[in-house]
DNA sequence: TTGACACGAAACCTTTTGGTTTCATATAAT
DNA sequence: ATTATATGAAACCAAAAGGTTTCGTGTCAA
């Protein structure tokens, strides 16, 4: 089970660039929402939205000291993606797609089926 | 230059769940919009709007023949996505993870910078 | 105990997104 | 020639996304 249930879906909490920012920015360390929206050039509550939805899609986790809440970095869900990605790393030698281009030269149904991951088994959405 | 200024950012396109489905399907073969729309349950130029997208980002690309237009997947854009994981596998093994938690443990500012990759030098989107 | 600071929630606004239906055009089939 | 098929473009629409400002609350500092 390596897609709790979560609330929002990775590929969406990462298609932003301001998020993808964030990510990259809390890799490197933890950092509490005021120092962080320092370095955009949005106001603070709309970093902070930008963060829940990170934190939505568990790719960061919040903890609270004192009156500041700090944020970093959380990859796991990012596994993810990498699946995801891994299945097209097979189109990567073109072989495969040589192989195809050349059956698709005639009009009949090719028979080939590969069943790609994501949109079946990985329906976090629901 | 692997990012020949698309018009659409990769990230984007794949956010969405038909286009990810999308992709998968044109992974297997070359295939006819009409064809491809029997498949999803909204309209035929709705896909092919979806199908714009990833032609955009350079994910598919289209062939004519005859009346129809064939579409097929193009993995190519996907590099982008591979780089910009990479940066993050090496938060997978947690010892970096840990060693900077531990350093966070005062309040100091870290000193150790490592720049991530994207939104420096991906600037598609401009 | 009074301020100042850090933050999220709410209400609001504009632009983008994902979809629809309708129409025009090119090609194929009769 | 005429009709049917395959497709994209256009106009339109509702909902979601990405912002803003304002307000309330908890916590630290004087």
């Amino acid at each position: 089970m390596s897609a709790p249930s979560r609330k929002t879906d990775v590929f969406q909490a990462i298609a932003d660039p301001t998020r993808r920012q964030l990510l990259s920015m809390l890799g490197e360390r933890e950092m509490p929402v005021t120092v962080i929206s320092g370095h955009f050039p949005m106001s603070r509550t709309a970093v902070s939205k930008h963060l829940r939805i990170l934190a939505d899609a568990g790719l960061v986790k919040e903890r609270k000291i004192g009156r500041e809440t700090r944020y970093r970095l959380e990859p796991e869900p990012l596994l993810e993606l990498k699946r995801w990605l891994a299945y097209y790393e097979r189109y990567w030698d073109n072989k495969l797609l040589a192989l195809q281009r050349f059956v698709e030269g005639d009009e009949t149904d090719g028979t080939i089926t590969l069943v790609a991951p994501e949109e079946n088994s990985t329906r976090t959405t629901e």
